[in-house]
DNA sequence: CTAGATGCAAACAGTTTGCGTCACT
DNA sequence: AGTGACGCAAACTGTTTGCATCTAG
């Protein structure tokens, strides 16, 4: 599924530092379904590599994420938001600062289904992020380029 | 913007007490843009209302969002999730069990503007959950339902 | 040899809960 | 009058940080 098949190329790659740690937590990274959280990564990991922490999990998934092995599933954990338009929208969300605007859900053409979702999947909505920098955070990006 | 300009009918018609504290929330809520936390709309009430408490701005906030009368941003919030897989996907969630699954981009036509977006707002890529009740959820919503 | 990775414990942020009191219906 | 809302403080969960030690390059 992986492009890489060797983690140590992978890391030469992103410009990381192989470490067992790393492998073991990517390892098991790719072979979990459904999309882990950090604590059920660590759980797992942990029967390999009894001596590991927490924290190691987090920062090397942190390392993972910048360095564009990973993503997050979501830019929008962390903290509730509310929404109160009732309207049919979708969000802007930017990437850095976590902004999020509404944007009308008309800003593109309505989502056709091509397939059948998966057998027993009951549709309810779509909720679609556009995700990318906002005005403040792309000039900001633009200045520290020029800079450079 | 909304439909019910009366706070209090607003109440009735989901089946809610009315309460100062509700309507002073709610008054706030509608008028923030940007979609705030349960945190930053409590210090904007508290200049208001100077004895509520944090809580109190949680309980009805989450009593808003079960009534309808909100909703939250995101289903993701709450835990950082792990995406290894690289190729375009979205995601099906479960707005009960809160479970993802991939699906790959082809189940539905690609997303194509319509309008341009909001000036200066710099795109990257989209990412679309597909909301619903997975399989398991939706059988048992389907026991229940029949039950009664 | 040295920058950076790890492990540990303590600190934090966001959120929930238990309980006594108070207020809407 | 009774159910449910409020306010407070304490508990909890998820996450980050400081620092001493260790290790990959």
């Amino acid at each position: 599924m992986q492009i890489h098949t060797d983690f140590r190329e992978l890391c030469r790659s992103h410009g990381l530092a192989m470490t067992h740690q790393r492998q073991v937590i990517y390892d098991m990274l790719v072979v979990m379904p459904g999309h882990p959280s950090p604590e059920e990564v660590f759980d797992r990991v942990r029967k390999k590599l009894p001596s590991i922490s927490l924290a190691t999990v987090y920062k090397t998934i942190h390392t993972f994420i910048e360095s564009g092995i990973l993503r997050e599933v979501s830019p929008h954990h962390g903290s509730l938001r509310v929404d109160d338009n009732i309207r049919p929208h979708h969000h802007l969300v930017c990437t850095t600062c976590k902004s999020i605007t509404d944007v009308d859900d008309s800003v593109f053409e309505p989502l056709r289904f091509k397939h059948r979702l998966p057998q027993g999947f009951k549709f309810e909505r779509f909720a679609v992020d556009i995700l990318g920098l906002c005005p403040q955070c792309a000039a900001k990006a633009d200045k520290r380029h020029k800079a450079q």
